[in-house]
DNA sequence: AAGTGAAGCAACCGCGGCGTT
DNA sequence: CAACGCCGCGGTTGCTTCACT
């Protein structure tokens, strides 16, 4: 069902992968493991480049990866994380392994975002649609003054938190940690605590802010999530590879409580 | 049965971050 | 420290299938 086949100048193929192309790059992968992308495909005997290749074994060819349709636990979990992470369907994924992260994106756009605004919830916020206007709750989404209900500045904040959790240096087992972590402690310095306060008040943090909450570690992180009232302390684990969903979100920056959701997502 | 639009899936494109030189 | 190249990510596109008229 993919694109039609091409090819490059150079004779790269583009396009849609044959069964037997499928077969060469498990085999070496198999055999070799997954090593540089770019001599990949000449070492396996494919006539792809790299970046094909590392596409097509992600999202379709690598063990434990699971296709077809998504269940409804599934499709709530992907909901309660976008209110919390937004768009990066790589830290979302990481959290559902068996699903790819462009599987999760298709299936947001084709599907859920539509059924969400369908039921009256704005995709991008997670807060109900009255007239056209996504309704405020007094949390930082409404006080810290953000012009566009889709891209307030604590939205914006909090994409660049995500983003620096999924950056190399951090990585998944950091947001498990951070949601995990029994032992919230209250070590935070005064300068950062004002910071809070100043955000969590009435005004918007400037960029070079934004960038300082990056270098915050696990405990200052969480302790931010909690003084803004992102989320309550979650836990998702991961049991012989299984994924345990034990989300439980109560968060201003998205309306759903567990016995909620379901109203929103299949009524 | 044919036409049409929506939905779903697979792959490509472009950009930013990071590591190397 | 700047330039360069590679990798990974998010957004977009193209194609097929499905559902409805």
């Amino acid at each position: 069902m993919g694109r039609a086949t091409w090819f490059e100048a150079d004779g790269t193929k583009r396009g849609e992968w044959t069964e037997e192309e499928d077969q060469r790059l498990v085999a070496y992968i198999d055999q070799y493991g997954i090593g540089d992308w770019r001599f990949l495909p000449e070492k396996a005997g494919l006539r792809r480049c790299g970046k094909s290749c590392r596409l097509r074994w992600f999202n379709y060819l690598r063990p434990g990866i699971k296709k077809g349709k998504f269940t409804p636990q599934e499709e709530e979990d992907i909901i309660k994380l976008h209110a919390i992470l937004g768009n990066r369907w790589a830290v979302i994924a990481q959290q559902m392994p068996s699903r790819s992260d462009s599987d999760i994106k298709n299936h947001w756009n084709s599907c859920l975002k539509k059924r969400l605004e369908k039921n009256g919830i704005d995709p991008m916020t997670h807060q109900p649609i009255v007239n056209n206007l996504t309704v405020k709750t007094p949390s930082i989404n409404s006080e810290c003054g953000g012009s566009s209900s889709s891209s307030s500045g604590s939205a914006r904040l909090l994409n660049k938190i995500a983003s620096g959790i999924s950056s190399r240096q951090h990585g998944v087992d950091r947001i498990k940690n951070i949601f995990s972590d029994p032992r919230m402690t209250t070590s935070i310095n005064g300068n950062q605590e004002e910071e809070l306060r100043k955000d969590h008040g009435n005004t918007i943090a400037t960029d070079d802010q934004e960038d300082d909450f990056l270098m915050w570690d696990e405990k200052e992180m969480r302790r931010f999530m909690e003084e803004t009232g992102v989320m309550e302390c979650q836990t998702t684990s991961y049991n012989d590879g299984v994924y345990n969903s034990c989300l439980d979100f109560a968060s201003p920056y998205g309306v759903y409580e567990t016995d909620q959701l379901d109203d929103y997502l299949f009524r």
